[in-house]
DNA sequence: TGGTTTACTTACTTAAAGTTACTAGTTTCC
DNA sequence: GGAAACTAGTAACTTTAAGTAAGTAAACCA
């Protein structure tokens, strides 16, 4: 059936937070790992640590690390393919919109922003 | 932001076998829970019932009890809102299909037709 | 009456995520 | 020069989710 690319990306969106923090490195990626934390919320630096290196494992999300300016900076930024993902995810976000009724926080600081709120 | 919605979604299509239990009631949903077990190889029942109960209260997902023939046979099929999000994740396909060097194998028995293999 | 089919559930184990605290390098404040 | 603070995490422990294996229940079939 040729449904197997879809189970593929399932193992790199289907785990808890990938999402979020995709998110969070497409408009927040260069304020930092500290920053991304707090404007995620729930999440614990670990979880958050784990999944920006599996993201970049998987070639979605660029790390670069500023050792020129004191303390060290570091800089998260999507890749083509983490933009490419970036866009599906923009669907998917449609898809919510038109078909769930219930509003919903998710924890972000961003929250504030929604629509919905 | 408005990336709420994303998060939102995360928590249905986020959870470890979502995506392709969702598939498999797309292809297979009026064959049964059992036959559904068997395709997906590698998911326990357990996780299958939980999943399954997910997507029906989420909307996503309908079941169909046949108590006239014997033994009881269930079916299951997407609802409306079901197959939007199941255009959703053709295009995370189309996502993992452009970027995706490695091969992979799912466990489903539905992979031997993939275009992989 | 005992075996088969269908659709699960239950009890237990292992893996993932959450929580809290801590580390390390550097810089600025006093 | 020593304490506090900022950056980017890691480590130890607890809780929750998923995996494993076996069992249940209703109905029919031989």
């Amino acid at each position: 059936m040729g449904s197997c690319h879809v189970f593929r990306a399932a193992d790199v969106v289907g785990k808890k937070w990938s999402i979020p923090v995709l998110q969070e490195v497409a408009l927040n990626g260069d304020k930092g790992f500290n920053e991304m934390f707090l404007r995620l919320g729930k999440i614990s630096p670990k979880v958050l640590s784990q999944r920006l290196k599996q993201l970049e494992k998987e070639g979605i999300v660029e790390k670069d690390i500023f050792t020129n300016s004191m303390p060290v900076r570091t800089s998260y930024k999507l890749t083509q393919k983490g933009r490419a993902l970036s866009k599906v995810l923009d669907s998917l976000k449609q898809w919510s919109l038109a078909y769930s009724k219930e509003k919903a926080n998710c924890g972000s600081i961003a929250c504030v922003d929604c629509p919905l709120y």
